[in-house]
DNA sequence: GTCTATAAGATGATAGAC
DNA sequence: GTCTATCATCTTATAGAC
Protein backbone atom coordinates (compact mmCIF):
# COMPACT_ATOMS: atom_id res chain seq x y z
CA UNK A 1 0.00 0.00 0.00
CA UNK A 2 3.32 2.11 -0.39
CA UNK A 3 2.48 3.00 -3.76
CA UNK A 4 6.11 2.61 -5.47
CA UNK A 5 7.20 1.19 -8.65
CA UNK A 6 6.99 -2.22 -7.40
CA UNK A 7 3.37 -1.42 -6.29
CA UNK A 8 2.82 -0.74 -9.45
CA UNK A 9 4.41 -3.62 -11.52
CA UNK A 10 1.99 -5.93 -9.19
CA UNK A 11 -0.72 -3.98 -9.64
CA UNK A 12 -0.43 -4.55 -13.96
CA UNK A 13 0.24 -8.30 -13.56
CA UNK A 14 -2.52 -8.93 -11.14
CA UNK A 15 -4.82 -6.71 -13.49
CA UNK A 16 -3.97 -8.78 -16.34
CA UNK A 17 -4.07 -11.80 -14.39
CA UNK A 18 -7.34 -11.10 -13.59
CA UNK A 19 -8.87 -9.67 -17.13
CA UNK A 20 -7.90 -12.91 -18.17
CA UNK A 21 -8.52 -15.56 -15.67
CA UNK A 22 -10.43 -14.01 -13.12
CA UNK A 23 -10.16 -13.03 -9.33
CA UNK A 24 -10.84 -16.40 -8.24
CA UNK A 25 -8.35 -17.86 -11.27
CA UNK A 26 -4.85 -16.96 -10.17
CA UNK A 27 -2.67 -16.12 -6.92
CA UNK A 28 -0.01 -14.32 -5.07
CA UNK A 29 2.18 -17.31 -6.69
CA UNK A 30 1.41 -16.42 -10.51
CA UNK A 31 1.92 -12.49 -9.37
CA UNK A 32 5.52 -13.61 -7.65
CA UNK A 33 6.65 -15.70 -10.67
CA UNK A 34 6.34 -12.88 -13.29
CA UNK A 35 7.64 -10.52 -11.35
CA UNK A 36 10.69 -12.75 -10.19
CA UNK A 37 9.66 -12.10 -6.56
CA UNK A 38 8.93 -14.13 -3.41
CA UNK A 39 5.63 -14.07 -2.51
CA UNK A 40 6.00 -13.08 1.04
CA UNK A 41 7.27 -9.75 -0.46
CA UNK A 42 4.00 -8.97 -2.19
CA UNK A 43 2.16 -9.00 0.85
CA UNK A 44 4.45 -5.80 1.89
CA UNK A 45 2.41 -4.02 -0.69
CA UNK A 46 -0.72 -5.46 -0.75
CA UNK A 47 -1.28 -6.99 2.67
CA UNK A 48 -3.97 -9.16 1.58
CA UNK A 49 -6.04 -9.98 -1.68
CA UNK A 50 -8.63 -7.88 -0.82
CA UNK A 51 -6.64 -5.11 -0.54
CA UNK A 52 -5.23 -5.71 -3.89
CA UNK A 53 -8.13 -6.41 -5.96
CA UNK A 54 -9.56 -2.95 -3.82
CA UNK A 55 -6.26 -1.14 -5.17
CA UNK A 56 -6.90 -2.45 -8.74
CA UNK A 57 -10.45 -1.15 -8.97
CA UNK A 58 -9.70 2.25 -7.69
CA UNK A 59 -6.77 2.65 -10.27
CA UNK A 60 -8.83 1.27 -13.22
CA UNK A 61 -11.48 3.98 -12.34
CA UNK A 62 -9.08 6.49 -12.20
CA UNK A 63 -7.94 5.62 -15.20
CA UNK A 64 -11.25 4.79 -17.06
CA UNK A 65 -12.23 8.42 -15.40
CA UNK A 66 -9.18 9.95 -17.40
CA UNK A 67 -10.21 8.23 -20.29
CA UNK A 68 -13.68 9.72 -20.70
CA UNK A 69 -12.29 13.05 -19.91
CA UNK A 70 -9.78 12.99 -22.97
CA UNK A 71 -12.19 12.35 -24.76
CA UNK A 72 -14.67 15.19 -24.24
CA UNK A 73 -11.61 17.42 -24.43
CA UNK A 74 -10.75 15.28 -28.05
CA UNK A 75 -13.99 16.37 -29.46
CA UNK A 76 -17.28 17.77 -28.41
CA UNK A 77 -19.74 15.61 -31.07
CA UNK A 78 -21.47 13.00 -29.28
CA UNK A 79 -21.56 10.40 -32.20
CA UNK A 80 -17.29 10.73 -31.97
CA UNK A 81 -17.24 10.16 -28.21
CA UNK A 82 -19.46 7.02 -28.32
CA UNK A 83 -17.72 5.86 -30.91
CA UNK A 84 -13.88 6.98 -28.90
CA UNK A 85 -16.00 5.07 -26.07
CA UNK A 86 -16.33 1.74 -28.05
CA UNK A 87 -13.18 1.92 -28.93
CA UNK A 88 -11.68 2.16 -25.30
CA UNK A 89 -13.65 -1.50 -24.86
CA UNK A 90 -12.22 -2.99 -28.01
CA UNK A 91 -8.94 -1.89 -27.09
CA UNK A 92 -9.28 -3.69 -24.02
CA UNK A 93 -10.42 -7.25 -25.92
CA UNK A 94 -7.64 -6.72 -28.71
CA UNK A 95 -4.97 -6.76 -25.67
CA UNK A 96 -4.43 -10.32 -25.44
CA UNK A 97 -7.99 -10.95 -25.78
CA UNK A 98 -8.35 -9.40 -21.99
CA UNK A 99 -12.10 -8.81 -20.64
CA UNK A 100 -12.92 -5.51 -18.91
CA UNK A 101 -11.47 -5.37 -15.58
CA UNK A 102 -14.91 -4.19 -14.06
CA UNK A 103 -17.06 -7.13 -16.05
CA UNK A 104 -14.95 -9.79 -14.86
CA UNK A 105 -15.11 -8.82 -11.47
CA UNK A 106 -19.04 -8.31 -12.10
CA UNK A 107 -18.97 -12.21 -12.53
CA UNK A 108 -17.37 -13.20 -9.60
CA UNK A 109 -19.21 -10.32 -7.84
CA UNK A 110 -20.64 -12.93 -5.06
CA UNK A 111 -16.66 -13.86 -3.51
CA UNK A 112 -15.94 -10.42 -3.46
CA UNK A 113 -15.21 -8.34 -0.23
CA UNK A 114 -17.70 -5.67 0.19
CA UNK A 115 -14.95 -2.96 -0.45
CA UNK A 116 -14.30 -4.76 -4.23
CA UNK A 117 -18.44 -4.57 -4.38
CA UNK A 118 -18.58 -1.40 -3.94
CA UNK A 119 -15.60 -0.40 -6.50
CA UNK A 120 -17.32 -2.22 -8.67
CA UNK A 121 -20.48 -0.75 -8.58
CA UNK A 122 -19.14 2.92 -8.75
CA UNK A 123 -17.34 1.72 -12.12
CA UNK A 124 -21.34 0.83 -13.67
CA UNK A 125 -22.80 4.02 -12.42
CA UNK A 126 -19.93 6.64 -13.41
CA UNK A 127 -19.49 4.96 -17.08
CA UNK A 128 -24.04 5.04 -17.07
CA UNK A 129 -23.40 8.77 -15.95
CA UNK A 130 -21.08 9.66 -18.15
CA UNK A 131 -22.32 7.89 -21.30
CA UNK A 132 -26.06 8.88 -20.12
CA UNK A 133 -24.65 12.82 -20.66
CA UNK A 134 -23.30 12.55 -23.64
CA UNK A 135 -26.70 10.70 -25.25
CA UNK A 136 -28.60 13.66 -23.97
CA UNK A 137 -26.47 16.16 -24.71
CA UNK A 138 -26.34 14.42 -28.58
CA UNK A 139 -29.89 14.03 -29.10
CA UNK A 140 -30.83 17.91 -28.05
CA UNK A 141 -28.33 18.35 -30.48
CA UNK A 142 -30.00 16.37 -33.17
CA UNK A 143 -26.79 14.17 -33.40
CA UNK A 144 -28.31 11.24 -31.77
CA UNK A 145 -31.63 9.81 -32.11
CA UNK A 146 -33.66 7.34 -29.63
CA UNK A 147 -36.63 6.99 -27.08
CA UNK A 148 -37.03 7.10 -23.95
CA UNK A 149 -34.61 8.95 -20.69
CA UNK A 150 -31.15 8.63 -21.73
CA UNK A 151 -29.71 6.61 -18.38
CA UNK A 152 -32.14 3.69 -19.77
CA UNK A 153 -29.99 3.69 -23.22
CA UNK A 154 -26.73 4.12 -21.34
CA UNK A 155 -27.53 1.01 -19.13
CA UNK A 156 -27.94 -0.78 -22.60
CA UNK A 157 -25.14 0.22 -24.13
CA UNK A 158 -22.77 -0.34 -21.24
CA UNK A 159 -24.53 -4.35 -21.02
CA UNK A 160 -24.17 -4.61 -24.80
CA UNK A 161 -20.11 -3.99 -24.86
CA UNK A 162 -19.65 -5.76 -21.90
CA UNK A 163 -21.77 -8.90 -23.02
CA UNK A 164 -20.25 -8.77 -26.69
CA UNK A 165 -16.52 -8.57 -24.63
CA UNK A 166 -17.36 -11.89 -23.34
CA UNK A 167 -18.68 -13.60 -26.10
CA UNK A 168 -16.06 -12.59 -28.06
CA UNK A 169 -13.81 -14.27 -25.69
CA UNK A 170 -15.20 -17.38 -25.89
CA UNK A 171 -15.94 -17.18 -29.48
CA UNK A 172 -12.70 -15.93 -30.77
CA UNK A 173 -13.28 -12.55 -32.28
CA UNK A 174 -12.20 -8.99 -31.83
CA UNK A 175 -13.67 -8.78 -35.52
CA UNK A 176 -16.84 -9.88 -33.97
CA UNK A 177 -16.73 -7.36 -31.46
CA UNK A 178 -16.33 -4.37 -33.42
CA UNK A 179 -19.73 -5.41 -36.03
CA UNK A 180 -21.56 -6.03 -32.56
CA UNK A 181 -20.09 -2.54 -31.26
CA UNK A 182 -21.30 -0.70 -34.37
CA UNK A 183 -24.86 -2.18 -34.38
CA UNK A 184 -25.17 -0.95 -30.66
CA UNK A 185 -23.95 2.55 -32.03
CA UNK A 186 -26.37 2.58 -35.01
CA UNK A 187 -29.54 1.97 -32.54
CA UNK A 188 -28.72 5.32 -30.82
CA UNK A 189 -28.19 6.75 -34.05
CA UNK A 190 -24.72 6.89 -34.30
CA UNK B 1 -20.65 -40.75 -15.24
CA UNK B 2 -23.25 -43.10 -14.00
CA UNK B 3 -25.86 -40.40 -14.13
CA UNK B 4 -28.02 -42.24 -11.39
CA UNK B 5 -30.24 -39.54 -9.33
CA UNK B 6 -27.13 -38.65 -7.10
CA UNK B 7 -25.55 -37.04 -10.23
CA UNK B 8 -28.39 -35.00 -11.05
CA UNK B 9 -28.59 -33.80 -7.67
CA UNK B 10 -24.57 -32.83 -7.85
CA UNK B 11 -24.85 -31.55 -11.09
CA UNK B 12 -27.64 -29.32 -10.01
CA UNK B 13 -25.55 -27.95 -7.15
CA UNK B 14 -22.70 -27.77 -9.34
CA UNK B 15 -24.50 -25.67 -11.53
CA UNK B 16 -25.94 -22.94 -8.52
CA UNK B 17 -22.16 -22.58 -7.63
CA UNK B 18 -21.11 -21.95 -11.00
CA UNK B 19 -23.96 -19.56 -11.72
CA UNK B 20 -23.48 -17.68 -8.62
CA UNK B 21 -19.73 -18.19 -7.87
CA UNK B 22 -17.83 -18.97 -11.62
CA UNK B 23 -15.88 -21.85 -12.23
CA UNK B 24 -12.94 -21.69 -10.09
CA UNK B 25 -15.01 -20.24 -6.93
CA UNK B 26 -16.20 -23.16 -5.38
CA UNK B 27 -14.65 -26.69 -4.78
CA UNK B 28 -16.09 -29.93 -4.22
CA UNK B 29 -16.32 -29.43 -0.32
CA UNK B 30 -19.12 -27.15 -1.09
CA UNK B 31 -21.18 -29.60 -3.51
CA UNK B 32 -20.76 -32.46 -1.16
CA UNK B 33 -21.37 -30.34 2.11
CA UNK B 34 -24.90 -29.26 0.62
CA UNK B 35 -25.69 -32.64 -0.38
CA UNK B 36 -24.46 -34.46 2.79
CA UNK B 37 -21.97 -36.39 1.48
CA UNK B 38 -18.28 -36.57 1.56
CA UNK B 39 -15.90 -35.23 -1.52
CA UNK B 40 -14.62 -38.83 -1.93
CA UNK B 41 -18.31 -39.87 -3.24
CA UNK B 42 -18.73 -36.88 -5.89
CA UNK B 43 -15.77 -38.33 -7.71
CA UNK B 44 -17.02 -41.68 -7.90
CA UNK B 45 -20.30 -39.92 -10.06
CA UNK B 46 -17.45 -37.11 -11.79
CA UNK B 47 -14.20 -38.29 -11.49
CA UNK B 48 -12.76 -34.80 -12.00
CA UNK B 49 -13.55 -30.99 -12.14
CA UNK B 50 -13.19 -30.80 -15.64
CA UNK B 51 -15.47 -33.58 -16.76
CA UNK B 52 -18.00 -32.60 -14.31
CA UNK B 53 -17.73 -29.17 -16.20
CA UNK B 54 -18.35 -31.09 -19.53
CA UNK B 55 -21.49 -32.46 -17.92
CA UNK B 56 -22.57 -29.41 -16.85
CA UNK B 57 -22.40 -27.61 -19.82
CA UNK B 58 -23.99 -30.55 -21.88
CA UNK B 59 -27.07 -30.71 -19.64
CA UNK B 60 -27.27 -27.00 -19.62
CA UNK B 61 -27.31 -26.94 -23.78
CA UNK B 62 -29.51 -29.77 -24.01
CA UNK B 63 -32.19 -28.14 -21.64
CA UNK B 64 -32.04 -25.05 -23.59
CA UNK B 65 -31.83 -26.65 -26.75
CA UNK B 66 -35.57 -27.92 -25.40
CA UNK B 67 -36.53 -24.48 -24.39
CA UNK B 68 -35.80 -22.76 -28.01
CA UNK B 69 -37.93 -25.84 -29.52
CA UNK B 70 -40.80 -25.46 -26.45
CA UNK B 71 -40.82 -21.36 -27.92
CA UNK B 72 -41.27 -22.75 -31.65
CA UNK B 73 -44.00 -25.13 -30.63
CA UNK B 74 -45.46 -22.28 -28.17
CA UNK B 75 -46.04 -19.52 -31.06
CA UNK B 76 -45.18 -19.20 -34.24
CA UNK B 77 -44.63 -15.27 -33.98
CA UNK B 78 -41.09 -13.76 -34.33
CA UNK B 79 -42.06 -10.84 -31.90
CA UNK B 80 -43.01 -13.47 -29.35
CA UNK B 81 -40.53 -16.16 -29.92
CA UNK B 82 -38.01 -13.11 -28.90
CA UNK B 83 -39.96 -12.06 -25.71
CA UNK B 84 -39.65 -15.46 -24.43
CA UNK B 85 -35.98 -15.86 -25.36
CA UNK B 86 -35.39 -13.21 -23.35
CA UNK B 87 -38.02 -14.48 -20.71
CA UNK B 88 -35.25 -17.12 -20.52
CA UNK B 89 -32.66 -15.19 -19.45
CA UNK B 90 -34.77 -13.39 -16.77
CA UNK B 91 -36.14 -16.45 -15.29
CA UNK B 92 -32.18 -17.59 -14.76
CA UNK B 93 -31.65 -13.98 -13.20
CA UNK B 94 -34.89 -13.92 -11.01
CA UNK B 95 -33.80 -17.15 -9.77
CA UNK B 96 -31.00 -16.01 -7.07
CA UNK B 97 -29.44 -13.59 -9.24
CA UNK B 98 -27.71 -16.13 -11.16
CA UNK B 99 -25.44 -15.54 -14.46
CA UNK B 100 -26.05 -17.52 -17.38
CA UNK B 101 -23.86 -20.90 -17.05
CA UNK B 102 -22.39 -20.68 -19.88
CA UNK B 103 -21.88 -16.19 -19.55
CA UNK B 104 -19.79 -17.06 -16.35
CA UNK B 105 -17.98 -19.91 -17.94
CA UNK B 106 -16.94 -17.46 -20.95
CA UNK B 107 -15.80 -15.32 -17.97
CA UNK B 108 -13.66 -18.38 -16.87
CA UNK B 109 -12.71 -19.54 -20.53
CA UNK B 110 -9.34 -19.69 -20.04
CA UNK B 111 -8.78 -21.61 -17.46
CA UNK B 112 -11.72 -24.22 -18.67
CA UNK B 113 -10.03 -27.64 -19.84
CA UNK B 114 -10.49 -28.14 -23.96
CA UNK B 115 -13.68 -29.98 -23.70
CA UNK B 116 -15.40 -27.45 -21.42
CA UNK B 117 -14.39 -24.78 -23.54
CA UNK B 118 -16.19 -26.28 -26.74
CA UNK B 119 -19.31 -26.49 -25.04
CA UNK B 120 -19.22 -22.68 -24.31
CA UNK B 121 -18.29 -22.13 -28.09
CA UNK B 122 -21.22 -24.70 -28.84
CA UNK B 123 -23.60 -22.72 -26.65
CA UNK B 124 -23.55 -19.43 -28.16
CA UNK B 125 -23.34 -20.81 -32.23
CA UNK B 126 -26.36 -22.79 -31.40
CA UNK B 127 -28.28 -20.01 -29.60
CA UNK B 128 -27.13 -17.30 -32.44
CA UNK B 129 -28.20 -20.05 -34.99
CA UNK B 130 -31.53 -20.30 -33.41
CA UNK B 131 -31.88 -16.50 -33.05
CA UNK B 132 -30.70 -15.58 -36.56
CA UNK B 133 -33.61 -17.94 -37.88
CA UNK B 134 -36.17 -16.46 -35.51
CA UNK B 135 -35.55 -12.71 -37.27
CA UNK B 136 -35.09 -13.40 -40.64
CA UNK B 137 -37.91 -15.32 -40.46
CA UNK B 138 -39.58 -12.29 -38.85
CA UNK B 139 -38.44 -9.78 -40.82
CA UNK B 140 -39.34 -11.57 -44.06
CA UNK B 141 -43.06 -11.75 -42.84
CA UNK B 142 -42.81 -7.99 -41.71
CA UNK B 143 -43.22 -8.80 -38.18
CA UNK B 144 -39.59 -7.75 -37.48
CA UNK B 145 -36.89 -4.62 -38.88
CA UNK B 146 -33.46 -4.29 -38.83
CA UNK B 147 -30.48 -4.01 -41.35
CA UNK B 148 -27.83 -6.19 -42.18
CA UNK B 149 -27.96 -9.90 -41.99
CA UNK B 150 -29.82 -11.94 -39.19
CA UNK B 151 -26.62 -13.40 -38.11
CA UNK B 152 -25.10 -9.94 -37.10
CA UNK B 153 -28.27 -9.09 -35.37
CA UNK B 154 -28.64 -12.62 -33.43
CA UNK B 155 -24.39 -12.04 -31.95
CA UNK B 156 -25.99 -8.07 -30.94
CA UNK B 157 -28.87 -10.03 -28.98
CA UNK B 158 -27.31 -12.31 -27.19
CA UNK B 159 -24.31 -10.16 -26.01
CA UNK B 160 -26.73 -7.98 -25.24
CA UNK B 161 -28.95 -10.04 -23.03
CA UNK B 162 -25.21 -11.81 -21.46
CA UNK B 163 -24.53 -8.48 -20.27
CA UNK B 164 -26.90 -6.96 -19.12
CA UNK B 165 -27.39 -10.19 -16.94
CA UNK B 166 -23.69 -9.60 -16.19
CA UNK B 167 -24.17 -6.03 -15.05
CA UNK B 168 -27.33 -6.27 -13.00
CA UNK B 169 -25.87 -9.14 -10.46
CA UNK B 170 -23.62 -6.50 -9.60
CA UNK B 171 -26.19 -3.52 -8.99
CA UNK B 172 -28.96 -5.51 -8.18
CA UNK B 173 -31.62 -5.19 -10.76
CA UNK B 174 -33.83 -7.79 -12.60
CA UNK B 175 -35.38 -4.05 -12.86
CA UNK B 176 -32.77 -2.98 -14.80
CA UNK B 177 -32.45 -6.41 -16.77
CA UNK B 178 -35.60 -5.71 -17.82
CA UNK B 179 -35.83 -2.69 -19.15
CA UNK B 180 -32.59 -3.28 -20.95
CA UNK B 181 -34.37 -6.75 -22.53
CA UNK B 182 -37.02 -4.53 -23.85
CA UNK B 183 -34.91 -1.97 -25.69
CA UNK B 184 -32.92 -4.83 -27.04
CA UNK B 185 -35.80 -6.28 -28.77
CA UNK B 186 -37.32 -2.68 -30.07
CA UNK B 187 -33.95 -1.82 -31.66
CA UNK B 188 -35.04 -5.09 -34.09
CA UNK B 189 -38.92 -4.07 -33.87
CA UNK B 190 -39.79 -6.06 -31.80
C1' DG C 1 -22.33 -46.16 -3.84
C1' DT C 2 -20.52 -44.20 0.06
C1' DC C 3 -17.26 -44.17 3.47
C1' DT C 4 -12.37 -43.29 5.96
C1' DA C 5 -7.89 -42.21 5.28
C1' DT C 6 -4.52 -40.09 2.94
C1' DA C 7 -1.76 -37.86 -0.33
C1' DA C 8 0.66 -34.02 -2.89
C1' DG C 9 0.37 -29.64 -3.91
C1' DA C 10 -1.65 -24.94 -3.80
C1' DT C 11 -3.27 -20.94 -1.22
C1' DG C 12 -3.37 -16.72 1.54
C1' DA C 13 -0.86 -15.14 5.14
C1' DT C 14 2.74 -14.17 9.13
C1' DA C 15 7.34 -13.85 11.79
C1' DG C 16 11.66 -12.50 11.77
C1' DA C 17 16.50 -12.29 9.54
C1' DC C 18 19.05 -9.45 6.35
C1' DG D 1 11.95 -4.05 0.69
C1' DT D 2 12.97 -8.57 0.01
C1' DC D 3 14.20 -12.76 1.71
C1' DT D 4 13.69 -17.69 4.18
C1' DA D 5 10.95 -20.37 6.82
C1' DT D 6 6.78 -21.75 8.30
C1' DC D 7 1.73 -22.01 8.96
C1' DA D 8 -3.08 -23.61 8.77
C1' DT D 9 -6.14 -24.50 5.59
C1' DC D 10 -8.02 -25.78 1.28
C1' DT D 11 -7.92 -28.26 -3.16
C1' DT D 12 -8.33 -32.05 -6.36
C1' DA D 13 -7.75 -36.66 -6.40
C1' DT D 14 -6.80 -41.82 -5.18
C1' DA D 15 -6.79 -46.40 -2.52
C1' DG D 16 -9.23 -49.51 -0.30
C1' DA D 17 -12.74 -50.96 3.47
C1' DC D 18 -17.70 -51.53 4.04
Amino acid sequence: MKHGATAERILDAAQRLVQSRGFNGFSYADIAEELGLRKASLHYHFESKDVLGRALMARYRERFRAALAAIEGATSDARERLRRYAKLYLSVLRNEDRMCLCGMLAADFTTLARPVRDEVRRFFDDNEAWLARVLETGRKAGRLAFKGPAAAEAVMLVSGLEGAMLVARSTRGARRFEETARRLLASVGA
